[in-house]
RNA sequence: GGACGCUUAGCUCAGCUGGUUCAGAGCGCCGCCCUUACAAGGCGGAGGUCGUAGGUUCGAACCCUACAGCGUCCACCA
C-alpha cells in the first residue's frame, strides 16, 4: 500500500492475515537443526483436540509468542512446536454426546466403530484451536505439528510403557480408585475435585451376638452398610474393649460381622466405632488388608446396587438407596440419630458426577522412583520456576507422591500394549503378554487366540512425553539432540502435577539413552530436564474476579475480540495487563489500551511517511545508518531513551517480566517517542532549516521509529510488520527475522536525559501556568526566566525553538537582575524561576493558590528532610551520599520556597 | 487441618535490591482544545494516612510478627 494511502485510524484487518499468509508461506517459523546456532525451544501446552480458544490459551500463546519471537530476532534457532493433545475423556464425550443427539450411544456402534467414528470427527471439527491460533499471529513451526496420537508419539506411549514394566514400575492393582459412574472410568486422585458439602451423619446400632449391648456406628454413606464386612475401634479406647472378638449383626442384612480394633480410629469421633467397607472406601480398604476383610462390591459400574444386596435394593441407584434404606433402618429401629454433617465430597472435574470409591484392577505406575531426580533438578534451580513460589508446591507434591492410576475404561485413547493368552494351556499364560506391538501368539502356548486389554491409558501418560515425543523419541534424532532440553515451558498452574512434574520425571528417566547436542550420551541433570524455565501464568477472570468458563458465558470468544481490536491489541492488552503470577481481571474493553496504543503506533508511522514524501519524495530509504549530524538535546535523548528501552525491554523479558516489557514500550513509543520528540521534530520540519537537514531530521526519525518497531514486533507483530516495510525498502526481507535491536550504551547519557528533564519541567510548568490561568491554547504569550546560577544562558537558548512549538511563546526573555514583570504568573523549576506576564489575565486569587500549593508541597518534603537531618543517628548511619542529598535537596527547596514566596508577596 | 497469594486513587492495577521530588499508570471524573500524525487524540487539573495493630531500622508501600477480609491449592475422621 502507498504511503500516501495510509488509513487515519488502524484498521487491523486490513493487514493482520495478509502478514500471516506471507509469513507462512515463506517458512518464517520453520526452525532446523543448525550447527553452531543456538536453540530456544518451546512445546507448546497441546490444547485438548476438541478445544477452541479461550482467553486462556489467548494469554499463554501470547506469551510464548513474545518470548519466541524476541529469541528468533535475537538470534536464536527458535523453535515452537504446536499440537493437540486427544483428550480421552473429554474427547469421547463430546463425540458420545453427538451420538446421543441422533439417539444412538457407543455401544450401538462397538468399540471398533466408535473409535473410527471418533477420529473421523476429529478431522472435521478437531484442531479449530489450531487454526485460531494463526488468527493470533503465533510463530509456531506448523511443519512441526503433532498429535498425542500419531504413529510416532502412540510408539513413545507404548515404549515407555514397557520399560517401566520391565523396569518393575509398571504394575496392575486391585485398588480402591476414584470411580466416575458416568464416565464409568477411573479417574486419578488428581482429576476429583473435592468440594464441602452438607449432608448428614448417620448413626446406626448393630446389635452384638450373644449380648444385650450394640455397637452404635457413624456414617455419611449409610447404603454402603450393605458392604461391611466388620466393625472397628480403637484398641485403647475402654469403653468397647471388651467387645473386641465379639460379633456385630448387619442389619437387614443379618450378616455376621467380626469387631475388631485398629489404632487408625479417632476414638473422638462420632461413637468411637467404625463401620469397615474394604469395597467402598479407601481407608477401609487398607483396614481390611490388614485384617483380611472380604471386600463386597455392591454397586456396579453405574453405581447402582449389584446383586450383591439384598434383592429389595438390587438396581437402585446409589443415592435413591441411600433414602430407602434410611427409611428401613428406621422402621425396624436401627437409626439412632442423624445429625446435620458438613463433609466433603470428591466429584469428577470434568462432569461433575460424584466419584464413588470403587475397587477395580487397574494399571498403576510407582511414582517414587522416578520422582527423586524430579524434586532434585527443581532444587537444585536446574528447572526454575516463575514465580518461584510454585516450587514449594511441587515439591511438596513429590515428597507425597502416590502411585499414579494410569488405566482408564473408556475407548478413546492409547490402548494399553497388553494382551493376555485366552487359551490359558500353561499355568504360565496367566501372565500378561506386556509388548511394544502387538504379539502374534502367546509365548507360553503359542495360540495366536490372544486379547488385548480393554483399557486406554491415561491422556497424560502421552502427555508428559510430550517434549521428547514430538521431537522423535524414542528414536535417535538430530532434532531430539539439538532441540531438547527445551527452554521456556508456559502454562497454568492447575497442571502443575498432572503435567509439568510428570514430565520432569520423564524427561529425565528416558532421555538417557539419546546424546546430547555434542553427541555424547547425557549425563548431567542440565541435559536431562525437559525444560529450564517454567513460567505460570496467570489465571484469567471476569471484571468480577470469577473465573472465566463455558458454564458462566463470562468468556469473551477471543476471535470476536480480534475481530473487534485486532490481534496486535488483544496481544497487547493481555500481555500488559499479565503480572507474574497474579490473576488477570480481563473484560473486553480492556482491549483499548492495546487498540489505541496500535493507533498510536499508526500514526506516528503515518507522520514521519508522510514527511519523509514530502521532503524526500517517492524513492526508497535507506535507515540502516543513522545520521549523525547536527544532533539536537532532542536527539540525544530520545537515542537515550531508545537504548534504555531496549535494555529495559531485554531485562523484563529475560526476568518473565511480561507485563513490564509491554510497559516499556507504551512509555517509549507513546510518551517518549511521540508526545515529546515528535512534537519537537515538528519544530523543525516547519521552522526554517534548509531542505537538506530537514531530510536528516526525517531519516533519523524513521531510523529510530525502525529500531522501535524492532522492539514491538514480539508483542504487536503484525502492525510492526506492515509499517517496517514501509519505513524503508526492505527486500525480501520480513520483521519477523531481522535482528533485534542491541542496546548502544554510548548513547545512554544521564546527563543528557537530567537537561531534557529540565526543558520538558519548564515547558510543563508554563502549560500549567496556561491551564490554571485558562489562557486560550491559540493565544501567544511571553516567557521570562531567571536563570537559577545565572550561567548557562546559551544552552537556554538553544532550547527556545522547543518552547515556541511546544508552549506557544512567540517571546522569550533571559532575566538579570531582580527584574520581574508584573502582574505575572510565576513558577519555579529546579530554582529556575519562569515568569508568564498576563496582563489582566491574572486571576490573584487562583494565582495566590496555586503558588501556596506549590510552597505547602514543597514545605513538606523540606519538613520531613529536616526531620532526618535533625536526627543524629541519621547521619551517623546512613551512608554519606544519601546524607549529601538529603541536604542538597533540603537547600534547593528552601531556595524554591523562597523565591515562590517572593512571588506570593509581589501579588498584593 | 496445612500451604500459598492478595489488600496502594472511584475502578483495574504497577511499584524488582528499604533511601532519586516515592506515593505512580491506564480508565473514569473536571476544565480547555477538531493546533496540517492520531478526538481511539492533545494539554492541564482534582483524587490515596499504601488493609489494621505492633516490631526491626537512622530511614518502611517495600523487611518481621499478629490480626481481619478476599482468593487459590493440597489433605482429609468414618
Amino acid at each position: 500500500m502507498p504511503t500516501s494511502e495510509l488509513q487515519k485510524t488502524y484498521n487491523p484487518a486490513d493487514v493482520e492475515d495478509r502478514w500471516y499468509r506471507q509469513w507462512e508461506s515463506k517458512g518464517l517459523f520453520h526452525a532446523r537443526v543448525t550447527p553452531g546456532k543456538k536453540p530456544y525451544t518451546v512445546v507448546i501446552p497441546p490444547p485438548n483436540v476438541t478445544g477452541i480458544l479461550t482467553m486462556g490459551h489467548v494469554l499463554n500463546e501470547t506469551i510464548q509468542d513474545i518470548l519466541v519471537r524476541w529469541k528468533r530476532m535475537l538470534g536464536f534457532e527458535a523453535c515452537w512446536i504446536p499440537g493437540t493433545d486427544h483428550a480421552g475423556i473429554a474427547t469421547q464425550n463430546a463425540v458420545e454426546k453427538s451420538l446421543g443427539r441422533e439417539g444412538r450411544n457407543r455401544h450401538d456402534l462397538g468399540r471398533e466403530e466408535f473409535v473410527k467414528l471418533v477420529w473421523k470427527w476429529r478431522e472435521e471439527y478437531g484442531g479449530m484451536i489450531i487454526k485460531q491460533l494463526r488468527k493470533l499471529g503465533t510463530s509456531c513451526d506448523w511443519e512441526r505439528e503433532r498429535f498425542t496420537m500419531d504413529e510416532g508419539l502412540s510408539r513413545a506411549v507404548n515404549e515407555v510403557f514397557v520399560r517401566l514394566y520391565e523396569k518393575g514400575l509398571v504394575y496392575r492393582g486391585k485398588y480402591i480408585v476414584n470411580w466416575c459412574p458416568f464416565h464409568q472410568t477411573a479417574i486419578s486422585d488428581d482429576e476429583v475435585e473435592v468440594v464441602a458439602t452438607n449432608g448428614n451423619l448417620y448413626y446406626i446400632r448393630y446389635a452384638v451376638e450373644g449380648s444385650s449391648e450394640q455397637a452404635i456406628v457413624a456414617t455419611t454413606r449409610p447404603e454402603t452398610i450393605l458392604g461391611d464386612t466388620a466393625v472397628c475401634v480403637n484398641p485403647k479406647d475402654a469403653r468397647y474393649k471388651h467387645l473386641v472378638g465379639k460379633t456385630a449383626i448387619l442389619p437387614i442384612v443379618g450378616r455376621k460381622l467380626p469387631i475388631i480394633a485398629d489404632e487408625y480410629i479417632d476414638m473422638t469421633f462420632g461413637t468411637g466405632m467404625m463401620k469397615v467397607t474394604p469395597a467402598h472406601d479407601p481407608n477401609d480398604f487398607i483396614l481390611g488388608q490388614r485384617h483380611d476383610l472380604p471386600q463386597i462390591n455392591i454397586f456396579d459400574v453405574t453405581a447402582h446396587l449389584n446383586e450383591s444386596a439384598p434383592k429389595q435394593y438390587e438396581g437402585m441407584d446409589r443415592f435413591e438407596c441411600r433414602k430407602q434404606l434410611i427409611r428401613d433402618l428406621e422402621a425396624g429401629g436401627h437409626l439412632v440419630k442423624m445429625e446435620h454433617y458438613t463433609h466433603n465430597v470428591g466429584r469428577c472435574y470434568r462432569c461433575d458426577t460424584i466419584v464413588e470409591p470403587y475397587l477395580s484392577d487397574q494399571w498403576f505406575v510407582k511414582m517414587k522412583p522416578l520422582a527423586a531426580p524430579a524434586l532434585r533438578v527443581v532444587y537444585e534451580g536446574k528447572v526454575r520456576f516463575h514465580p518461584e513460589r510454585w516450587q514449594k508446591v511441587y515439591e511438596n507434591w513429590i515428597m507425597n507422591i502416590r502411585d499414579w492410576c494410569i488405566s482408564r475404561q473408556i475407548w478413546w485413547g492409547h490402548r494399553i500394549p497388553v494382551w493376555y493368552c485366552a487359551d490359558l494351556v500353561k499355568p504360565e499364560c496367566k501372565e500378561p503378554i506386556v509388548a511394544r506391538t502387538a504379539p502374534a501368539k502367546c509365548p507360553h502356548c503359542g495360540t495366536k487366540n490372544l486379547r488385548q486389554d480393554d483399557d486406554v491409558l491415561d491422556t497424560w501418560f502421552s502427555s508428559w512425553l510430550w517434549p521428547m515425543s514430538t521431537l522423535g523419541w524414542p528414536s535417535d534424532t538430530e532434532d531430539l539432540r539439538y532441540f531438547n532440553p527445551t527452554d521456556t515451558l508456559v502454562t497454568a498452574p492447575d497442571i502443575i502435577f498432572f503435567w509439568v512434574a510428570r514430565m520432569v520425571m520423564a524427561n529425565m528417566e528416558f532421555m538417557k539413552g539419546i546424546p546430547g547436542a555434542h553427541g555424547k550420551p547425557r549425563k548431567s541433570d542440565d541435559e536431562l530436564i525437559p525444560f529450564r524455565d517454567v513460567y505460570f501464568t496467570s489465571i484469567i477472570r471476569d471484571e468480577r474476579g470469577r473465573k472465566m468458563s463455558k458454564s458462566l458465558g463470562n468468556s469473551p470468544d477471543p476471535l470476536d475480540v480480534i475481530a473487534k481490536y485486532g490481534a496486535d491489541a488483544l496481544r497487547f492488552t493481555v500481555a500488559y495487563l499479565a503480572p507474574l503470577g497474579q490473576d488477570v481481571l480481563f473484560s473486553t474493553e480492556k482491549c483499548e489500551i492495546g487498540r489505541n496504543f496500535a493507533n498510536k503506533v499508526w500514526n506516528a508511522g503515518r507522520f514521519l511517511l508522510m514527511n519523509k514524501l514530502e521532503l524526500i519524495g517517492e524513492k526508497p530509504l535507506d535507515v540502516s545508518r543513522l545520521p549523525e549530524e547536527h544532533l539536537d538535546l532532542a536527539d540525544r535523548w530520545i537515542l537515550s531513551r531508545l537504548n534504555r528501552a531496549i535494555k529495559d525491554f531485554n531485562d523484563a523479558l529475560d526476568g518473565f517480566r511480561i507485563n513490564e516489557a509491554s510497559k516499556v514500550l507504551y512509555d517509549f513509543i507513546w510518551h517518549d517517542f511521540c508526545d515529546w520528540y515528535v512534537e519537537l521534530v515538528k519544530t523543525r520540519f516547519y521552522g526554517d532549516e534548509t531542505p537538506e537537514t530537514k531530510g536528516r531530521v526525517v531519516v533519523r526519525a524513521l531510523w529510530i521509529f525502525d529500531k522501535a518497531l524492532r522492539l514491538l514486533h514480539p508483542v504487536m507483530p503484525f502492525i510492526s510488520e506492515e509499517l517496517w516495510q514501509q519505513v524503508a525498502s526492505r527486500g525480501d526481507e520480513s520483521l519477523v527475522r531481522a535482528e533485534f535491536p542491541a542496546a548502544d550504551n554510548r548513547w545512554i547519557d544521564a546527563k543528557t536525559d537530567g537537561e531534557m528533564d529540565f526543558v520538558q519541567k519548564l515547558i510543563e510548568a508554563v502549560r500549567n501556568i496556561r491551564g490554571e490561568n485558562n489562557i486560550a491554547p491559540s493565544k501567544d504569550i511571553s516567557v521570562h526566566v531567571r536563570l537559577a546560577n545565572g550561567a548557562g544562558e546559551q544552552v537556554f537558548e538553544s532550547y527556545a525553538q522547543y518552547f515556541r512549538k511546544l508552549v506557544r511563546i512567540e517571546n522569550i526573555k533571559i532575566l538579570t537582575g531582580s527584574a520581574r514583570p508584573r502582574p505575572a504568573s510565576s513558577a519555579v523549576v529546579d530554582g529556575t524561576e519562569v515568569f508568564v506576564p498576563l496582563e489582566g489575565l491574572v486571576d490573584i486569587d487562583s494565582e495566590r493558590k496555586r503558588l501556596e500549593k506549590e510552597i505547602s508541597r514543597l514545605q513538606k518534603l523540606v519538613d520531613s528532610i529536616e526531620q532526618k537531618l535533625g536526627n543524629p543517628q541519621f547521619s551517623e548511619k546512613a551512608p554519606k551520599e544519601i546524607v549529601e542529598k538529603e541536604r542538597e535537596k533540603g537547600k534547593n527547596f528552601r531556595a524554591s520556597i523562597e523565591k515562590l514566596e517572593g512571588s506570593l508577596a509581589e501579588l498584593s
